[in-house]
DNA sequence: TACTGGTTTTTGGTCGGACCATATGCTAGG
DNA sequence: CCTAGCATATGGTCCGACCAAAAACCAGTA
């Protein structure tokens, strides 16, 4: 009944940390610990699992590493069950280390123009009606947000969001979200005026009417000539090189 | 000026392995330390950092959860650098925690048909010549190999891969790693005849008749066909029907 | 010289106990 | 009733020790 039996001194499993890790991850995901339950303090499960506190403990930062639990000082780990978001939030901090050169930049803003060029077309031949609707009112508040840096890009990020979210999968508005953090301390260097406002929000209207005009390839070209030329700016923070 | 922890003695922004994980996080990144370098011994790091070895071996931890570094028993910790596909597999084993109900493979699955039908789009319009010839070798392959389940699952793969690789970007073939990775459980428990290996042929013979052709809407018509079949087998695994 | 085998050293993995820092809850005093 | 303060719970850190696996070393031999 106890398959969480103490570990004798010869086990295949490998590290004492990873056997537990496993075991708690497995109850997290079997449903045994609901999301924001508490597990067990350390000093329980180093009873329960027969393994001194240092395995525990490791156990546990791995699964707060995964993203599993959230652990606060003094505080019993709580679970967070893993949603695209987190998944795609802990891999953040690894994309991070590899995006410092221009190389690194450019490729992962290509698979953005890449995707959202696929989004847009796929919103013109299937975006329903209060879809539409909402990207004619995100495009208004983008076109009032003009001259105002900080309103602007809240209102352009939140364009550009809704055609990840358009498809109803929740793993495109999670890509969207690392997008936005990975990229935007590319871009939020650099000193703008209202003109560039300007030009984005033309990018956006161009985009729009071409998917409300139920016209997939301009939709697609339209996006692609938005995003290459807001990769201009993005290339422009990096010292120059070839 | 933001998520990077102090070193203030004062008040030490977060947990000393926190702070070591940082450090040498950064040592690596720098270059300070070179892809398949051995980091120093935890006795050394102890030493260097003015903590206890808990604190070096949870912030070594950490390192290996992002993959940062390799550990092995009795071995110094081996640096190796991130890259794209030590990215996506680092994600890749939280998104298995996550695709266990059948919502959560098809919203997987569904990004699958809508990146590789922009790829198969892709590779209509900007196919080069040895991309041409290199998915025609790859389908030969695949016809050689129908009936022959494990050699067919290969060379399906290996015809799908290109695909990923057509853009040049090096994502895309981390990304399709991924895939193969999540998505191989679900289909390689079932059994299947010779009938749908050709059918699957079949599949790639129209996608590939189309991207050589030139003809962006039908690679993407025939891709999505293709996979959509693909798919009645994966949700087969599932035993409820909702 | 080159190989082979075992011995010593290095090094990660584990353990137990102790102390500290913080959060929570209980309790006594106003 | 409310608040200050103490007791408790719990994570964070440290120490020193031992074990096991790998590596490094070295002597003996062919």
């Amino acid at each position: 009944m106890d398959h969480v039996a103490r570990l004798s001194s010869r086990d295949p499993a490998g590290r004492r940390s990873d056997v537990v890790a496993e075991g708690l991850a497995r109850l997290i995901q079997s449903g045994g610990l609901k999301e924001g339950d508490r597990l067990p303090a350390e000093r329980d499960l180093m009873q329960r699992y027969g393994v001194s506190r240092a395995a525990i403990r490791e156990a546990i930062l791995a699964l707060a590493n995964r993203g599993l639990v959230v652990t606060r000082l003094g505080h019993r780990p709580v679970v967070r069950k893993p949603d695209y978001e987190i998944a795609i939030d802990k891999v953040g901090n690894l994309v991070g280390h590899l995006v410092v050169d221009r190389k690194g930049v450019w490729n992962l803003f290509d698979t953005r123009i890449f995707l959202e060029a696929a989004l847009a077309r796929w919103a013109a031949s299937n975006a329903r009606r209060d879809d539409i609707d909402e990207l004619r009112a995100a495009l208004a508040a983008n076109r009032d947000a003009i001259g105002h840096s900080h309103d602007f890009d809240e209102t352009d990020a939140a364009f550009h969001a809704i055609l990840y979210r358009i498809p109803g999968n929740p793993i495109y508005p999670a890509v969207h979200k690392a997008y936005v953090e990975w990229l935007v301390q590319h871009w939020r260097t650099m000193k703008r005026g209202g003109d560039i406002d300007q030009m984005n929000y033309a990018g956006h209207v161009a985009i729009f009417d071409a998917i409300a005009g139920r016209d997939p390839d301009e939709a697609e070209i339209a996006l692609r000539r938005h995003l290459v030329a807001a990769w201009e700016f993005v290339r422009s923070t990096f010292p120059a090189e070839d």
